[in-house]
Order: C-alpha cells, then sequence, then structure tokens
DNA sequence: CACCGTTGTAAAGTCGCTTTATCAATAATC
DNA sequence: GATTATTGATAAAGCGACTTTACAACGGTG
C-alpha cells in the first residue's frame, strides 16, 4: 500500500518538474493540494494539515519567496492573513491537476475500468470510516 | 489513498505503544519492516529502504541502543556486520504482526470480504506494475 | 477598560536524514 | 606478492522540516 502513494507522489513532483518548476520539494505538497491554499488563513491550512502554524508559515515563507504565493492582510480581521495565489501559484495548480488526471487515466489504464472504480471507492469508504479513526493530530513529538 | 496509510501507520504505532514499546518512534519502521533486518547486513537493509547507509545505521544505532538487536561481525566479511534481533526485538516483530493481521481484519470487516479482497489484489498489481514506475533512489537532494 | 482567546511570527532546539570523509577488509589486476 | 579498486561501516558536519517556547498585535466579551 505504501508503494503505490510513493510512486504517485514522485510522479507528481517528477510532472511538476519537467513542467519547469523545479524549485518545488516534496513538503510544499502539504500547501499545494486540494483544495489549495487562495484565500484561506495560514492557521486553518496548517490545522488542515495537522501540522503547527508555525511549519505552514515556514513552508508559506518558501512558497512566498519563490513567487508562488504573497500573505497579506486580511482585510476583515487586523491579526490574520490570507493566502493570494500568483500566476505563477495558479499555473502550479493547473499542473498539478493535469498531472493528478494523467495518473489517474494511467492507472485506469493499468487495472480497467471497473477495478479502478473499486480501488477508488474502496479507498474512499476508507477514509471516511472510523475503523482506522485515529485524529489527525500529530500529538506532542519532535520530528 | 494518502489517509489510509497514514491511519494503518498510527494504528501500528499505537498498537507497539500499548504493547509497551513506547520507545519506538516511525522512523523505526524502516528497520522493523517485512523481512525485517534478523541476520541481514546493514547496507542491504539500507539498499531495500532507498536510504543512505549512514541513515540506516543511525537507525540501527538507536534501535540497539533501545536493546531490540545488535550488531555482530560477520564471520565470513571481516568488513561487513550482522543485525541480530534481540528478545526484545523479536517480541516486537511478533507485535507488528500480530497489529497487521489485527488491521487487516477491521479493513476486512469494513469493506467486506470481497471488496477486501478487491482492494488487496489491486494494490499487489500497482505495485509489480511499471505504470507508475520511477525508481526508488532518493536521488541527491538533502532533505 | 481589563481580560482572555486567537493569529502571526521570531528564536532555538530536535530529529531524521544527506553529503563528505576516513578507515579497514576484501577483491581485482598486474 | 604488491598495488589498486571496490565494498562495508561509521564518524563529522550540515540541512530541511518540523517542534516547543515565547511574544506582540488584534478582537470579542464582561
Amino acid at each position: 500500500m505504501r508503494m503505490p502513494i510513493d510512486a504517485v507522489y514522485r510522479r507528481m513532483l517528477a510532472d511538476l518538474h519537467t513542467a519547469g518548476f523545479t524549485d518545488l520539494v516534496p513538503a510544499h505538497f502539504a500547501v499545494l493540494r486540494y483544495p489549495g491554499p487562495d484565500g484561506r488563513r495560514p492557521s486553518d491550512l496548517a490545522a488542515d494539515v495537522g501540522m503547527s502554524k508555525q511549519a505552514m508559515n515556514y513552508l508559506l515563507g518558501q512558497l512566498e519567496g519563490l513567487g508562488y504565493l504573497v500573505r497579506r492582510d486580511d482585510p476583515d480581521d487586523g491579526r490574520s492573513k490570507r493566502v493570494s495565489m500568483t500566476d505563477r501559484g495558479l499555473a502550479v495548480r493547473d499542473t498539478i491537476r493535469a498531472s493528478v488526471a494523467t495518473i489517474e487515466t494511467d492507472l485506469e489504464q493499468e487495472l480497467g475500468p471497473q477495478r479502478f472504480a473499486q480501488l477508488r471507492d474502496a479507498l474512499t469508504q476508507l477514509n471516511a470510516c472510523t475503523t482506522l479513526g485515529g485524529s489527525t493530530d500529530p500529538g506532542p513529538h519532535a520530528g
């Protein structure tokens, strides 16, 4: 189970690199994932991924430095900020979506339409079920 | 796809902790995985996991310090060493196997026998196929 | 206004690695 | 048999991706 998902991540990163976004590293997927950070607050993004605000802000700082997004003040709340994707950031988002689409097509071709649908449904069900339960909270442990 | 496997890892670690092996951390799974390090050489283990010999040796040093294994000289090759699991190490191996068995049982109960078998087969096929291809070589990148 | 919770962030530390560099033992070549 | 290349382990230093701790700015509530 571990190998296929690792392969998917490698493939996505490879697609991004060949598309010219060579400055992205795997850690950035914590930000650049569905539904994307555009218009959202750093704290909320951190909560989504299950890591600290500081760690998320560290990644956001990197992506801002690379020109993928900017953090601007929230007009409605003086404390908070809002992430706003640049054109480059939107291009990355589109590239990721295209990559995922082609990967799914490849998987469907490998497994056949029926088995692919079964796999998708099974994983979706596991996502929602409580059997594997457990919080996304990383808990107190360094590393 | 990512969420279920993360949940499995958390569950395995939780089972180990409740079984009394509270000093194990996720990184140790790189060593304590099928088929286990017993009788094997550090270099080979590193190659299996796809990381450097130094990193593997770092983990082996931790596990040796915790009393899970020892590194003794290879009688057939003066350069190399062989990993030998202690009783505690063997107990961990058994605990992991039991944990995996119960997790699979739970998944089978959640999905039903047929869907569980389908999931297993699909993932096995993806493991073997070249569509997702790509080497396990981490390549030259720090992180 | 005083109080408390929240947001962002700065600083320092930790962990799990990688790269680089030795050193010893073996294997290959002359 | 001496020299060179390869393989194995491992120490040292460094980096990336976090964490914990600490704090200042802001906002809602009494």
